[in-house]
DNA sequence: CATGAATGAGACTTCATTCAT
DNA sequence: AATGAATGAAGTCTCATTCAT
């Protein structure tokens, strides 16, 4: 109701706002197609301030890239740990809603910027590697690792199927935030595509009497 | 005299030379951040000659995404159709093989660009849409088909199949260009990889006796 | 209760500080690559407390060039004019004295800020006349007059004499305040070189036939 | 006569015709206060053009600095070394001369630039040492020993001889860039100033009980 | 009085594109 | 056809100054 002051001082919430900024942009224009400035415009703020919080436009990028990631990672892990049943059930619901929530959040963008920037900040990789790629490897593994013990799995190659397993979920993410957003007509349904590729992994993991597979 | 100078005999090689050189860089570090002489350098001309070929830095883009792209789209549908044989077979060869060729030359890159760039070049999302969703899933879908009616698979939703089965063979095409070019200790061994992935699809589609699934 | 803080206690101060803090950095990195806030934080102030006290930067500046100039400058022509006794020993200890005090003390920088600044700020260069230039001609030139006057010196031109005994002295000042904090090792003994410059103005001036400069 | 074109093509001149514009202005405002524009604009050439030649600001600095200065230097040793006759007149004439070519060329302003500039940018003052400081106290120092050596001069301690005599040149030099370029009414006149000066350091210097100055 | 978050003009630098040769 | 010097719009970043607290 009253006028909002021109100056408006907030110095907790920026660096997330800027950051929230940042990581839209960058996940719908590229990094080095966003102009700081519209960053900043986008929070809210004049281009300076953005300069009073993060000292470059790479270190913008590097922040938004861990920012969130890693919790939002660990998130999964921690349900899935506590879980007690059968191992489909497990993958049906602590895996489809641990990708739902990220899906459905901006954080979903950030394996895009991840795909496109990796070659120009290599420390990027890093950031991956023991941020997402490992504890997701270890989670994912370690799941079906438990299908197989309680013989409700076939004896698969781990690496490989939980490379099958997430990969679709990773590409659907990138999806949204690639061709999905440009032809609305064609957008995929990501959570009934999702359900159906689990159970379709599910009926590939499954235990039951099947015939040979080809020897190589 | 009988030699023809170099300079004379590519001539007609140069829309190719530069289409090349721009594709390695475009995936290499991204529309935005590869400078237009970079190209011309890579392609041993000079700034100018560029010009002569593109009349811009974004023409250069949609040549380099539709160059080939199309060639080798067709080159598997055409392989499949002319396919007799049990569908795990087909799936097995035509498509390993088909997959193999993209993965090793550098049109695997070109995934990258897309989903990088389609947001800034929606031209480019009809482009793909035409010549590699269509086409591929036109493809895939038909194959998926041939194998339920022939008894082979399950009556799976065709569309949701493909996905699971195409997604990861992209995802692995990006990951060549992008982390796998960062960390080489952790390069994902692809050609195994999609081995792993297609026994696992056949056996999640495989008609055997299994149990229910869950209903939703 | 009965100290008083060291914010109060100091409140006064502050200008006098704030200046302090100016010509050290002025002379130090020169004024357009001195930032203000540099200013406050080596005064131990912050950036707005700054603007309490000087409205603009170049106010600040013009402040710190005057301040204590004029001061130093009437102090040696004191001393000068109550001097009795023969003028070379009026140089020896009146002149070196002086020299040695500005010299050792901050206001030595003050040639680099005018040298440097005049150009852009010509209002210094009015300043300068009035409270350098003209004093120290005349203190200097009244001392030569005296000593012409009485016979210890030949009629030499006064003001080139001036200028060959002063410009030596303020060279060492530049001296100390540029390459002399950069290269340590070759830095130029000033006082030793200053009894030696006055030792040779004088053997230069001297009215007599003389024999050789009395041994060291 | 004919339309002068709008893209020249003079690669050969540009660097020389940049460093000449920077020299002015950087000796006329300062290097932090000239814009890289400024310096372009004066050259007769556009901003980017000159980042074609010089990779920063900072390079063209050291390039302006470096620029001539080394050769100003080497001429006068070359005449001095070959010179045969009283050392007075050595002074007198070789001296004078070289010090009168420098004044009057832009490069009298580099003492300006260095005196600015060494705190900022410490390599400036390796270059001075090697380029100018050393090989100039060489040149005067071996003069001096000379006019010693023949009974000319008496033994003084060269080094700061040498500082006597030099630094008012330098001051005037100096001068001429800062104070002299605001107030034309008191400008010194250099030549006149430095003719004293010379004589007043060799009346200073010379062995003999002397007479009177010998009229102009 | 003092603070320091916020602003935005302005500086340096890059690079797509042009065009005389 | 080919070159590469030249341009200038545009982007990143800095910093003097303001002002709400």
């Amino acid at each position: 109701m009253s006028a909002v002051p021109v100056r408006q001082r907030r110095k907790e919430a920026r660096p997330q706002e800027l950051l929230d900024a940042a990581l839209e942009l960058f996940v719908e224009k590229g990094f080095a197609s966003t102009r700081a400035e519209e960053v900043a415009a986008r929070a809210g703020v004049s281009k300076g301030t953005l300069y009073l919080y993060y000292p470059s436009k790479e270190d913008l990028l590097k922040a938004v890239i861990e920012h969130r990631v890693s919790s939002e990672i660990a998130a999964g892990a921690a349900e899935a740990a506590s879980f007690t049943g059968p191992t489909d059930e497990l993958l049906r619901s602590v895996v489809t809603a641990w990708w739902q929530r990220m899906y459905d959040s901006p954080v979903s963008g950030v394996f895009k910027i991840i795909i496109t920037e990796v070659r120009n900040f290599p420390e990027i990789a890093e950031f991956h590697r023991r941020a997402v790629a490992e504890p997701g490897q270890q989670l994912l593994g370690q799941l079906l690792q438990r299908g197989i013990d309680r013989g409700e799995f076939r004896r698969v190659n781990i690496e490989s199927a939980v490379h099958s397993l997430i990969f679709p979920m990773i590409m659907v993410c990138l999806h949204k935030h690639s061709l999905g957003a440009c032809i609305p007509e064609q957008r995929l349904d990501g959570k009934a595509f999702i359900r159906d590729h689990i159970d379709l992994m599910l009926a590939g993991l499954s235990a039951a009497p099947r015939k040979k597979r080809a020897p190589k």
